[in-house]
DNA sequence: CGAGAAAACTGGTCTGACCACTTGACCTCC
DNA sequence: GGAGGTCAAGTGGTCAGACCAGTTTTCTCG
C-alpha cells in the first residue's frame, strides 16, 4: 500500500515562518530578545521584505513576537504568551525527536476536558441517538480520521455548549492529526470498548452529570494508559 | 482615579483584520463562502494589496480563512477550524453585547483545568512554599492584574507540567484580561477565601491528588457561581 | 459532445520608494 | 551635573505597479 502525499512546496512565507518559529522554540532566539529588522532578515534570508513581514504577522498572531511601530519586534516568552494554537508546533523537538511530555499533556487534557463535557452534556444534551448511531458506526469505516471516535467527541463536546471545549479540541485534533493513523492504532483498545462508550451515553441519558464524568474519565483512561505505554516502549 | 489608556490607532493591516474577522463572526461571511479576491479588497477597502495580505495571512493563521494559490480564499467554519486563541474575539456579539454563553464557557473550562492541574501538581510539585506566599499577597498589591490570583495558579499550572493547561490559561488570560479590573470585582468572593486556597495547597502538600481536586473544584466554583449570579443580574 | 488548448482569473513575489514612529546621541540651558 | 530639546539614524508601516505561478473558466476543434 503505497500512498503518495503531495509534496508541500510551502510558499516562502511560510518557510521564513517555520525558520524563525524553529529558533524561538528551540531557545535560539530567546524571550526578549530582539530579532534581526525585517530589511536585514530580506537580505540573509533572499527575499522580499513582504515575505518577511507576513511571516512575522504570523508570528505576532501566535503570540511569539511582539512588533513595535519604530522599535525593534522581539522575540515573547511562549510559554507565557502563546495560545493553545501552538500546540501542533511543540509536538517535535529541534532533533525531530517526540517531546514525550506534551503528548502527555495532550492525553491528560483531553481526559479532562471529555470528562467535563460528558458531565455537561448530561445536564444539557436532551437526545442521545446521534451518540449511539456514532458508536455503532466506530471501526466501520475505511479512513482513519472517520474511524476515529472523532464524531463521537464532536457530539459531546458540541452537546455540552462549552465553545471552550469545542476549540481546545480543535486545537488537540489539530496537533495530533499528522499522525492519525498511528494514534488510532495506540487507541485501538479504547476505540473497541463499546461497553464503556454505552455507559457514557447511558448517564447522558438519565442525565446523570456525576456519572457522565466519571463514565467518560474511565473510558478515556483507557487511551491515556495505552499512549504512557507506548511512550514508555519508544523510551527503550 | 483618572487613568489614561494609550490612543490604539492600528495599523491599517488591523483594522483590515478586524473587519473581516468581525464579518466571519457575525455570519456575514458564511463557512464555504469565498472572500473577494485581493485586488478587490484591495480597491474596496483603499489600502495596498500588502495590506491586505497581511491581514489575511493572520485569519489563515488563525484557521478562519483558507488560503490556495491560484484558487480563491474561503472563510472556513470557525467552530471546526478555530483553535482557543479566538476566544478574546468571541466574548462580544457584533452589537457589543456581552455573550454569556461565551462567559459560561470560559468559567467552566476553568474550572476542569484547575481542578485537573491540582491535582496533577499534588503529584509532581515537591515544594509548596511559593504557593503559601503567593496566597498571603492575594488582595495586597494595587493593580487588578496583580491583584487577581494570577501568580497562585501560574504556580500551579507549572506545578502540573501540563503544557497544555499552560497555554490553555494563556488564552484564557488573553481574553478576560481586557475586563480585569470588573473580573477582580466579581471575583472578589473567590478571592478573599484564603480558607480554600489553603485547603488546596494542604492536599498538594501531602500528594493527595483526589483531595487537591475537589478543594481546587470547590474554590473555582466559588467564582464560577459569582459571574453566573451576575449574569443573571445583567439579564434582568 | 468531449478533450484539450487558451484566456482570464486567483494568489505569490519582486522592486524601490516614501511615511511614521522610536531610539539614542548630542546639545543647550538652567 | 541634570533637565530638557533637537536631530539624525534606524525601525516598522504603506505605497505603487510590475511580473511569476498556480487555478478556473471558456472556447475551440476534433
Amino acid at each position: 500500500m503505497s500512498t503518495f502525499a503531495p509534496v508541500d512546496r510551502r510558499s516562502f512565507s511560510s518557510a521564513v515562518f517555520e525558520q524563525i518559529l524553529a529558533q524561538i522554540l528551540d531557545g535560539s532566539l530567546g524571550p526578549g530578545s530582539p530579532l534581526p529588522s525585517e530589511r536585514t532578515l530580506t537580505s540573509e534570508l533572499g527575499v522580499t521584505r513582504q515575505v518577511v513581514r507576513e511571516a512575522l504577522q504570523r508570528l505576532d498572531q501566535l503570540g511569539l513576537v511582539e512588533i513595535r511601530h519604530g522599535g525593534s519586534t522581539r522575540v515573547q516568552d511562549y510559554r507565557v504568551r502563546a495560545g493553545l494554537d501552538l500546540l501542533p508546533r511543540l509536538f517535535r523537538r529541534a532533533d525531530g525527536s517526540l517531546d514525550h511530555e506534551v503528548v502527555r499533556s495532550v492525553m491528560e487534557m483531553r481526559q479532562a476536558i471529555g470528562a467535563d463535557a460528558a458531565a455537561l452534556c448530561a445536564t444539557r444534551m436532551d437526545d442521545t441517538a446521534a451518540l449511539r448511531e456514532a458508536v455503532a458506526g466506530l471501526g466501520a469505516g475505511g479512513d482513519p480520521a472517520t474511524d476515529l471516535d472523532s464524531l463521537f467527541w464532536d457530539l459531546v463536546i458540541d452537546g455540552s455548549r462549552n465553545i471552550c471545549y469545542r476549540l481546545s479540541l480543535n486545537a488537540l485534533r489539530q496537533a495530533y492529526q499528522p499522525a492519525a493513523a498511528l494514534v488510532g492504532r495506540i487507541l485501538a483498545g479504547e476505540l473497541a470498548d463499546r461497553a464503556r462508550y454505552e455507559a457514557v451515553i447511558d448517564a447522558i441519558d438519565t442525565h446523570d452529570a456525576e456519572a457522565a464524568r466519571s463514565a467518560a474519565a474511565e473510558l478515556l483512561a483507557v487511551g491515556t494508559a495505552a499512549v504512557g505505554a507506548f511512550l514508555a516502549g519508544e523510551d527503550r
